[in-house]
DNA sequence: GCCAACGTTGGC
DNA sequence: GCCAACGTTGGC
């Protein structure tokens, strides 16, 4: 088992809007080594769930993979705002994958304090310049970001 | 293969 | 809205 770090914005799908969904489909990531991050998951991994472009980003829960990876349909479809021009069904270079709600955390862990906390100086999230939205966690940090929670 | 121009991400 | 940093595109 394997531990995650993937963003989302709030506006489209939050950790509140997984509870209440139960589980839904991870798509629309449209970056390679984002990509391929998601295709190394297997259906038990956890993640936590970091909320980008919104008044509070940080850490807001975890989520729980439960399915492997397959060929996103959002980028075969033209009406989604993923979709991709050069992807078709024999050639689709995007991966999404399913996952459930596990927990959302009484309060948002902030990106300001993952920052200040000694022991993630090497996670990707904290990393100047880093952009990926799909990241691994090593056992330890996951430890530490849930003790803060 | 180089690299300038452009697009995107995402915090602030 | 700004802008730093990174990724992608496309001419050469």
């Amino acid at each position: 088992m394997a531990f995650w770090l993937m963003k989302s914005e709030p506006e489209e799908l939050s950790i509140h809007d997984l509870q209440r969904l139960g589980q839904s489909r991870w798509d629309g990531v449209r970056n390679y080594q984002a990509r391929n991050f998601l295709r190394a998951m297997t259906p038990g991994d956890l993640f936590f769930f970091y909320h980008s472009s919104c008044p509070e980003p940080g850490i807001a829960g975890i989520g729980e993979i439960t399915a492997a990876p397959y060929p996103d349909p959002t980028a075969l479809d033209p009406h989604s705002n993923y979709h991709d021009a050069k992807a078709s069904e024999e050639k689709n270079p995007w991966s999404a994958l399913d996952v459930s709600f596990v927990e959302a955390f009484s309060r948002v862990i902030s990106l300001a304090e993952l920052k200040h906390q000694a022991g993630l100086e090497e996670l990707a999230l904290v990393r100047k310049g880093s952009r990926l939205s799909v990241m691994p966690v090593n056992a330890e940090q996951w430890a530490l970001i849930l003790a803060l929670a």
